[in-house]
DNA sequence: GTCGTGACATGCG
DNA sequence: ACGCATGCCACGA
C-alpha cells in the first residue's frame, strides 16, 4: 500500500525543515510527491505519535496561519515552539514571506 | 459499500 | 480582508 509510503515521505520532508523556518501543508505536500493532496499531510500529522519527534510544529497552512483550533494544547505547543526557535508568530499569523523555507 | 468529516489549497464575489 | 464553494484523498460509523 503507498499510503504508508507516502506517509514516510512526509516524515523526511518534516525533518528537512531547518528550525526557524516553516512551511505550509501544500508544500509539503508537493515536496513529499503528493501534489495537491495536503489534506493527507494533515491527517497524517493528527495520527502522528507524540513521541515521534518530528517537526509538525513548523507546518502551517497558506494562510501563515496555525490550523489547530486556538485554546488547545497542540496549538500552544507550537505557537511555544516556534517562537522558541525565531520564528515571529503575531496575531496568531506567521509572515510566510519571510520564514518560509524555500529548498 | 455509501456517507460524512477532516491539522488543506485555490478561486470568486 | 473574509466567507463560501469546489477539488483531492483517506478513514470511521
Amino acid at each position: 500500500m503507498a499510503v504508508n509510503e507516502m506517509h514516510q515521505r512526509v516524515w523526511q520532508v518534516l525533518g528537512q525543515i531547518p528550525a526557524g523556518k516553516v512551511v505550509t501543508y501544500g508544500q509539503v505536500a508537493e515536496l513529499a510527491g503528493l501534489p495537491g493532496q495536503s489534506r493527507m499531510v494533515g491527517r497524517c500529522l493528527g495520527k502522528l505519535p507524540e513521541g515521534s519527534q518530528l517537526p509538525w510544529h513548523r507546518v502551517i497552512n497558506s494562510q501563515g496561519k496555525i490550523s489547530l483550533p486556538v485554546g488547545s494544547e497542540s496549538y500552544d505547543c507550537q505557537v511555544g515552539r516556534l517562537q522558541e526557535e525565531g520564528v515571529a508568530v503575531i496575531n496568531g499569523r506567521i509572515k510566510l514571506s519571510v520564514y518560509r523555507w524555500q529548498p
